[in-house]
DNA sequence: TAAAACTGTTACAGAACTGTCGCAAAAGCG
DNA sequence: CGCTTTTGCGACAGTTCTGTAACAGTTTTA
């Protein structure tokens, strides 16, 4: 997923009038926009890079928008991409067909392209903060609390419960001094009684953990003050 | 062990007459439905226990959908449950509007009850999608809600009921790290008082079950936090 | 109704993690 | 430069956390 400051999202229309007002308005909202002309083609796109959304027509050559969204949504990597489907089948039995077969949204043609913006915003609103979960970046360093993992440069590192809560600590507040006192209230317990230098043993080895495979060391030291990160 | 089967649906809604078709409907799909009278009502029962979805009349005495659904996702513990609103007006801006408060669907009165119930399903599907006969993969381990089967690489696994319903939950978000309580909650129960170490012995018995004919450890046990799939 | 399958607890062994200490190295200071 | 203070870090004993086997009680199945 790249989300970055634009969302990349997924056109499959196989219909090149309706593709390029879709795609004009996508891109004046500022997202970032492919398309494929058809299933297969868009299968392919989405292995090669998984969009923030897909917008997903239901009639098309090759693949259908159902088989399409079927597959899509049985893998476990692909399956919380929001799907919006676009058919110009309106009957009830074909939006219901639509939504069950995992699409997460169907708007029927011909459309108001104001709604489908909403939508489009409703279906990304619910997956950057929810599914990303809080993920800290600080350099080449990677947290993801959710999952509990920490990366270095995509190297995964091992880390302990307590240099785990350290360097989340730190990773909230890049740049900021923690004094001892201050990292033994938040990575400890406020009302736990442990030796001041244990925060020292801690530091080195988060240190040891975070350089193992060398990179420049990213705990700064502040004699008299405590430690910060970056 | 009844409890989690079946997904509890809050219906906010003051018209008697609506929440009846209403209510009668969604328990023929078998969900579990409780109702609120206003918004007031609804905020004190989401506390008292998260529903998987909320159904929102747009307009109601004491405080207005709009403003209830945007009290629900501002607070992180809520921001998730599915939100489907339903109202009569069918202009656009209003549509625009209800989505841009963060409902995650909209539906316009007269509805289709057909249609509602699909779209009750999609919502439903991306928060518990085990609960909605789903097929889950993850690396090679498929898991069909429907039939109850697990097969990994092809071979069909035998599980005893605990086993699967953990298993289910794991893979409905892959990656996740859930606390011994948090299994405790969406495989034993909310109410079911076990002792916590139940659920390292249920773990080691998926593992045994998963890992049966060879085949790396997928169950991550992750120090003082508790365990995840991949 | 008996056999088989499944559950929750417990106990124990081994693994992983923690907190302290002591001493060496580094940094500040006059 | 010599002295004092502060940090870095290896070693280690103690503690906490996990994996598992065993077992007795229940529920399901044949």
């Amino acid at each position: 997923m790249v989300t970055k400051e634009h969302p990349l999202i997924l056109l499959v229309e196989d219909e090149p009038a309706q593709r390029e007002v879709l795609s004009y308005n996508l891109a004046a909202e500022g997202y970032r926009v492919q398309h494929a002309q058809d299933g297969e083609e868009a299968m392919l796109m989405v292995r090669e890079e998984p969009p923030d959304l897909i917008v997903l027509d239901w009639m098309m050559p090759n693949l259908s928008g159902i088989e399409v969204c079927r597959r899509l949504k049985v893998r476990a990597e692909t399956r919380t991409i929001p799907v919006i489907m676009l058919s110009a089948r309106s009957e009830e039995v074909d939006r219901v067909r639509g939504l069950e077969t995992g699409a997460d949204d169907y708007v029927v043609k011909p459309y108001s392209i104001v709604e489908l913006m909403a939508r489009i915003r409703a279906n990304l609103r619910r997956v950057r903060p929810s599914a990303t979960g809080m993920v800290l970046e600080v350099q080449d360093i990677r947290l993801d609390s959710e999952t509990h993992r920490v990366t270095r440069a995509d190297q995964l590192l091992q880390l302990g419960p307590t240099e785990f809560r350290l360097l989340a600590t730190f990773m909230e507040r890049p740049g900021r001094v923690f004094s001892r006192e201050q990292l033994l209230d938040r990575v400890w317990g406020r009302d736990i009684y442990v030796e001041t230098r244990t925060v020292d043993v801690h530091i080195g080895r988060l240190r040891k953990a975070l350089c193992g495979q060398g990179g420049e060391d990213l705990l700064r030291t502040v004699r008299g003050a405590g430690y910060a990160l970056g």
